[in-house]
DNA sequence: AACTAGATTTCCGGAATACGGAATGGCTTT
DNA sequence: AAAGCCATTCCGTATTCCGGAAATCTAGTT
């Protein structure tokens, strides 16, 4: 379960650090990353060296200095969500409704929401920054989980079989891989679900290389879905991805 | 010189990658790293393993969606460079000269410009994002330098020893203590060295902990430096400057 | 001020892993 | 089709890592 060896554990405690709270402890940390307390100082003493973390006022450790700009460098070749947020923004004024950016996370194999749109209508849903997409339900997590490689999308599957708000168990395995077939010739995952009110449109957003970093979607009760002229909605949202995309490669090119 | 150990050579390649092109290789990377093929091969192994950097096309490596996925959570809690923007803009309305940002990289005992907001004058200075500053000179520098910790000036004032421009001997130890008490006193830092056609003031950013981690500072031609109400400007700066700290230590509590 | 509870930091022997030169294997190019 | 280049694997050695336990330190309380 937790890495083991000094490279892999460093890794691991990078990403708890960075998830983390601004300020945190030697024993905290250890608890979060289960690990031995002595193991974790040893590798914070290495981050220390390097600047990756840095002490604190009392005896407390933070996030360094080295590490805001390690992620600065990166956020300023492209920065997804930026970069999404007017192409959002138009999708809301045209059809005034939830706009979202999600964003994939292969090592947890989740997707995170990312940046948001909400809609002028005073029904809407609850979804947060931060907020987390099942990958085999509804338009976000299909129209990442539809572009996934074969091999990963297995172990979603294996990972995730009940729906979180349903709690029903899910189509077989050769339904789900028509399903996602038809949204990989699409170029957009659709959902539309009338027993728990929910529905949307979502499209695939690709790195430079085609890896899958994410999708855009636009959410709605199922009640207000046949008000939109389904064919604009879905071409909007698959323009607004595709427009993404290329941002992404350009930018990385 | 290289680090030894696999945790310090994890932690020295991230911030490689992080720096370097979006795609390279192997070799190249070895290269840049100065360490041996197969053992850079081996720590890109671990690194593949947690997602933090990628295969792409042909044989290359990238940095991983896990990478920009930790950077992104960083960057969400605070901006210095975004939150630094307006106030830079304040400035150049102000006095019509160039503003800028600098972030300090205690690893690296390094300043770099991070942002810049560019005079209408034709005559300015050639500064680029990305830039290095040198700490023992220019009113940028110093504004860093002067609120180091003591342990950390001796070493910069060791590794710098003739100034970068005028590549003169620099004034003794005992009157630049003296100049950067009488900076960390005033809060700002002035220069003027007509020899050279520089003038600037500059003001330390700091973080939630009283860190030092930058300086926001305005430069230009000397000739221009008097027909600024000196001591305006330097009020500009140091509110500008502590109006970012303060930005910084509220995101971080 | 002395004490206590909690946390961090140091220590150390045993074991696992990192190390890197050299050989192999696989792309890409001429 | 062949060659050159680069990535990958292999392997014996030696270094580093590992983590329980002891020693220190800090902060809060009597």
């Amino acid at each position: 379960m937790v890495p083991k060896g000094a490279a892999d554990r460093l890794a691991y405690l990078l990403k708890l650090i960075a998830s983390g709270p601004p300020r945190f402890a030697l024993g905290e940390l250890a608890l979060r990353a289960d690990l031995p307390v002595s193991s974790v100082h040893r590798l914070l003493q290495v981050m220390l060296r390097s600047g990756l973390v840095e002490r604190g006022a009392g005896q407390s450790y933070r996030p360094g200095r080295e590490l805001h700009r390690l992620a600065s460098q990166l956020v300023a070749r492209f920065d997804l969500g930026r970069s999404a947020r007017p192409l959002l923004q138009d999708l809301v004024e045209q059809f005034h409704e939830t706009a979202v950016l999600c964003v994939y996370s292969p090592a947890q194999r989740r997707a995170i929401i990312s940046e948001m749109v909400h809609t002028p209508h005073p029904l809407r849903f609850a979804v947060e920054r931060g907020g987390e997409i099942s990958l085999p339900w509804g338009s976000l997590g299909r129209a990442v989980l539809a572009f996934l490689p074969p091999g990963e999308i297995e172990a979603v599957m294996r990972e995730n079989s009940t729906g979180p708000l349903t709690g029903r168990a899910r189509s077989t395995r050769k339904e789900m891989e028509a399903e996602l077939a038809a949204i990989r010739v699409e170029g957009v995952a659709r959902y539309y679900d009338p027993a728990i009110d929910i529905a949307g449109v979502s499209g695939p957003v690709f790195g430079a290389e085609r890896e899958i970093l994410g999708c855009i979607g636009v959410t709605m009760p199922s009640k207000r879905y046949q008000l939109h002229l389904e064919d604009d909605l879905a071409l909007a949202v698959r323009g607004a991805a595709r427009r993404l995309s290329e941002m992404a490669a350009i930018s990385h090119s």
